[in-house]
DNA sequence: CTGTTAGCGCGTTCAA
DNA sequence: TTGAACGCGCTAACAG
């Protein structure tokens, strides 16, 4: 172990001079930051980060809890974080829950016991063991498209999904649709009550039905998408329109219904969620609503950087605009 | 702050006592265990986790160094990383470099000034900046899928990959294919060498071309994909079958060969290698070479371990099994 | 400008 | 079994 006093010995100063010609060299004359310099390189010495930790308190460090890291659309958002995070000298710690309490709640923990200064939820439950609840109420935390759920309020980084919803709903009224279904995601959260909303709204509106047996699904991944279409094709009346509440939905929704011999759009047309890299190259290419994941993330790193700061915010909730992407796997409803 | 000392007069004894209670119960009378314990709840005392690493200089932590965020494979191997962490009480520190050796040196810099006690590289590049070369010469570290280049050989977690490519090119040949070409990853790491070899030296047994205007691309992403066949499809003589280097880049690539109005695979097939998700259910799914992210990332974890323990190791090289997954995009030559 | 001293929060001696 | 004291490696305060 080579630490700041083997460090002093070999340049014959003091220790405090050594740490002061390292962090603020102005500070010292040329002389003896030359010595101490060279004293640093030869005996290849670097600061313990653990050791000035303890002195400031601060770990730089901050918990990103995601439920799961297969969904590339939380990778961009983690991205965006890490970057943000990266510029301003903190670490991101992964914390891959599961969608599991216990894990998350241990890992919610490190930010209670110094490990980390912060912590940003990707998912809608509030990480904290209950025994932990009370301590948790200072630390900075903040979630992005999910809402964390709870009492206490959390600053938000989000999507109007709503008027997402609606715009969808709207671009596939527009195209004359009449026979709608709906493959949603984790019922639980907030952004499927939302989502729903919007496209409810849209449709009562227009005075068309969205009947509860043409709701499926409950996850967000592409199985879950080719299991809503088996449950929706085996009902008397077929849907012309489906809504997934995610693009992996719609990746599977659209192999699925090809796998009937139907075809998208002329026979069902299918909309998705987040815009993911590969919706613009699967077959045919997915309509869908671009969240500005990276932005997202970078936004709630720093958001989670003023609260770090102990500082308070005008904004509790932050909308980012969406955006209506509008491809081939849409279109008008065909004749039969 | 509420430290040990706080809880010590709560509970009427000493700190060390607190401290023993937390760490090792049984040396400690049932009756100050539980003064202590009720203290501990009471004043929401949670042990300083960086105080504590101080002492015992380790920080229970990795720093995974990841070139690209986006690719999907990547995930699951810190999917696999993460989870063995966990389970033996580390963290996780992501660092996504973009390739970018400063970030790189930054990141690697961390397991030198004690912030992380080990390394887990997923590029091929020497993380650490040459001036710390030496240093990093007793720094855990281990490479997964890559190898990381220079005089010094790390453990490293891979695939045969010379292995996997003769088995699709076999697969290829025995569809009777002739006309081949390549569209490739990264071209400065040991993955472009050993997959090139691999294909070059059935090829060659057969006494089938390889032309070099038949290899093209250069880094692993969709976009690389569709580039690469806008080039293969500008030459005179149009390839019947294409390796693609990765998933993504054979999403690309099948993507555009249909815009040309192409069939996969009746004119073109295509595969691909890493079967990430999505290419099970894009169209046609695509045959590729299936590697055990996950695994590959538990594994590589188990052995930086190792690496941590202060243990030497038996085997520097794992490779792990692949499995030729065949699927709709490769196919009989269709005789024009 | 530099050295001495103190202390961050904790764990671990060594006596008692 | 418990407590006092020391030290981990570093930095901040105060003298000089």
């Amino acid at each position: 172990m080579t630490n700041i006093k083997k460090v002093s010995e070999l340049a014959g100063v003091s220790t405090a001079t050594v740490s002061r010609t390292l962090k603020s060299p102005e500070q010292v004359t040329e002389a003896t930051r030359d010595k101490v310099m060279q004293a640093v390189k030869q005996a290849g010495y670097r600061p313990n980060w653990l050791a000035s930790s303890v002195k400031s308190g601060k770990s730089n460090s901050i918990v990103v809890l995601v439920p799961n890291l297969t969904n590339p659309f939380f990778l961009r958002i983690i991205g965006g974080i890490e970057q943000a995070a990266q510029e301003k000298g903190y670490s991101v710690l992964l914390g891959d829950t599961q969608g599991d309490s216990k894990r998350e709640n241990e890992y919610a923990g490190m930010v209670l016991s110094n490990r980390a200064d912060g912590l940003i939820q990707l998912d809608h439950s509030f990480p904290f063991a209950p025994q932990d609840a009370e301590l948790a109420d200072n630390v900075p935390m903040v979630s992005v498209c999910e809402r964390i759920e709870g009492e206490r309020k959390y600053p938000v980084i989000e999507l109007d999904n709503y008027a997402a919803s609606r715009a969808l709903a709207h671009h596939l009224v527009g195209y004359g649709h009449q026979k709608f279904a709906a493959i949603v995601g984790q019922i639980s959260s907030q952004i499927y009550r939302e989502r729903l909303a919007g496209i409810r709204s849209v449709l009562q509106e227009e005075n068309l039905p969205l009947p509860d047996e043409m709701l499926v699904g409950g996850s967000y991944t592409i199985e879950a998408g080719i299991e809503g279409v088996r449950q929706l094709l085996k009902q008397p009346v077929r849907p012309t329109a489906i809504f997934c509440f995610n693009d992996d939905i719609a990746i599977g929704a659209i192999h699925e219904i090809k796998k009937y011999g139907l075809r998208v759009p002329q026979d069902i047309s299918v909309v998705g969620f987040d815009n993911i890299k590969v919706s613009a190259f699967i077959d045919p290419p997915l309509t869908t609503v671009d969240q500005p994941a990276y932005d997202m993330g970078r936004r709630a790193f720093e958001v989670l950087s003023v609260l770090m700061r102990g500082e308070s915010l005008t904004r509790i909730r932050e909308i980012l605009p969406f955006q209506l992407v509008e491809r081939q796997s849409s279109g008008p409803v065909h004749s039969s």
